[in-house]
DNA sequence: CAGTGTTCAGGAT
DNA sequence: ATCCTGAACACTG
């Protein structure tokens, strides 16, 4: 199958994605848009929609050996919810440090929720602006609100 | 060996 | 109570 490339809105930035089905090769934040289309969940997330990401697979492989572990252990952060990098460090059997270093080397924002993941004291870093992080989990805060107003409004899932 | 998307303790303000 | 500084942490290139 063809890998595609494509970009969605998402405030100021675009979401770029490499894919080709089920497959995510890259996804990248950038200033500006690469015409094509990305997949609609995607979309649907980028729009303040609850969905999950993590049914993709992830085309390239995580740089290191531990960084497999960590990666898997973000994964499992629930929509709209957050841990620390030493919570994280503590599960996959490290230390915080090299979380940092591995979300920081993530091919795959979003689908692996690098994001979700914040700092004792703030709220962590990102590439290529920590706004964007603040953003998400903003919109993730808000999109968790509209799914529990749904629900108690009885036409759920 | 150096460089992290961290954290902690200690000390000064 | 908040802000700096220095150091240790585990792993990668």
């Amino acid at each position: 199958m063809e890998v595609i490339e494509g970009s969605a809105r998402f405030g100021l930035w675009y979401v770029v994605v490499r894919w080709s089905g089920a497959t995510i090769y890259q996804v990248r934040f950038s200033r500006t848009p690469v015409t094509g289309p990305v997949p609609r969940p995607i979309t649907q997330y980028l729009s303040g929609k609850e969905v999950d990401l993590s049914t993709f697979t992830c085309g390239s492989d995580p740089p290191g050996e531990q960084y497999g572990r960590i990666y898997r252990e973000v994964q499992r952060i629930p929509y709209g919810d957050t841990t620390t990098y030493s919570g994280i460090a503590a599960r996959a059997g490290t230390h915080a440090r090299v979380v940092g270093q591995a979300l920081a080397r993530n091919l795959h924002p979003l689908i692996i929720p690098c994001h979700r993941v914040i700092s004792l004291s703030g709220i962590g870093g990102f590439t290529p602006d920590p706004s964007i992080k603040a953003e998400l989990l903003a919109m993730e805060k808000r999109g968790k609100a509209r799914s529990r107003n749904r629900m108690e409004h009885g036409d759920e899932s």
